[in-house]
DNA sequence: CTGTCTATCTATAAATC
DNA sequence: TGATTTATAGATAGACA
């Protein structure tokens, strides 16, 4: 936007190309955080340049960021080459929620579900399978917080005790928020965590059994199912 | 920026703030439709307004949505709300998963790991089931493959066939491109999806068992252990 | 390749409709 | 409240270091 006015195309020169990423990704950058600040909003960009691995995210909090940091700051050097393909994935799959987020946004959203998801995995003992731990479980907390809602939408005014077990404990420096009137949630993600395991200290809320096992046909996957190295894109599950 | 200079604070004046918001929304949807032009990249911005519970969303490409539009074409008008939760989660939940990439990226990338997603599902018979499996599918999709090229890494020269069940199959229209060199990925998700279900077809290629149980003392989590209501973020599993 | 400079294009704050 | 106009702040293409 300068000597010449731009013509919106893909620009062939490399260098060319590559320096204006390199200018409007900071300029990018840069309006995300402004419209975040100036209207008080979450906003985040992504921009994902095939030739570097690393995904560009620009997050409005860094909370979650915080406490990984914490327990990665034990072992800086180890092993490599193996997250990288795990971040790669992980990018895609940003993406492809996204767009799928944008899906279900952009048109009726008419249908109640009920998902849950079940995981294991192998810890290998190492600092890291901490942070991979927290992902999973960052997973599993986000479906059981969608078969709550769901539930509770269902049995509003019937049992109002299950609202609140979605509010995390917040061990120091957290707040919590009311968000949207009706959702309970962590704002500040800068909390301490401590060194010691406490896997067992997690509560077990009773489960909507009736929104696991579904009222008019149950359908489950097993891990043949859902193990699905190719075509995975297209199936249909009536 | 115009009249007078901006200054980065939150803009109390509630119309004002409302007003800028709509500006700048589109001016950021229009930066990031240009980058991803001209840069030949993806890119997307997501802005969460509280006040409105449509997360709003710019993907660079809309493949899997189109996907989805298949799938929903044949209901538009069904039953509504419970979605809504849904979404919010999503949008949540790809928050969520860009700070830890970020995270994960910022830092260095040292450790193997494995890493296993278990679903089942509650499929209540309508159409919008099916994009909520395709979601699933997607995430067990991911973490097959992180497995997978875990596996190759670790074997690499060993069991070269294992490399290529990571090419998604494209009925029409795909492309298949390498990426960084060594992981083949599907570029283009506008693929025609055939009406028929084919969850059976899907693949079951071999599971690294020692991936999964792990060399140096297995550790699973149960349902119990990850369906945690509160504090599931100070989990921490050696 | 990354940073700086500058002329110019673009985005948008403010005013008005 | 949302669209249009206007003047100016801000972003950036091209050139250069």
């Amino acid at each position: 936007m300068a000597r010449k006015k731009v013509d919106l195309t893909y620009i062939a020169n490399d260098s060319k190309r590559k320096a204006t990423l390199r200018k409007r990704k900071n300029g990018l950058i840069k309006k995300v955080d402004e419209i975040s600040i100036l209207c008080g909003i979450e906003a985040c960009a992504i921009i994902y340049v095939p030739e570097n691995p690393t995904p560009e995210v620009w997050p409005s909090d860094w909370g979650v960021q915080n406490v990984l940091s914490r327990f990665r700051g034990v072992s800086e050097l180890e092993q490599s080459k193996k997250m990288l393909s795990q971040e790669s994935f992980l990018r895609h799959r940003i993406i492809k929620a996204q767009e799928q987020l944008k899906k279900l946004k952009a048109e009726n959203r008419k249908k109640e579900m009920t998902l849950n998801i079940y995981q294991y995995f192998n810890a290998s003992g190492n600092i890291f399978d901490s942070a991979n731990m927290i992902y999973l479980n960052d997973i599993a907390h986000m479906t059981t917080q969608n078969l709550q809602e769901i539930d509770r939408k269902i049995n509003r005014d019937q049992q109002p005790q299950d609202q609140e077990v979605v509010a995390p404990v917040v061990p120091e420096g957290g707040e919590i928020m009311a968000q949207q009137g009706e959702q309970a949630q962590l704002v500040n993600d800068h909390v301490q965590v401590p060194e010691a395991n406490n896997v067992n200290a997690v509560g077990n809320q009773d489960w909507p059994v009736e929104m696991i096992n579904g009222a008019d046909g149950d359908q489950m996957l097993t891990m043949d199912d859902v193990n699905l190295p190719s075509g995975w894109l297209n199936q249909y599950i009536p």
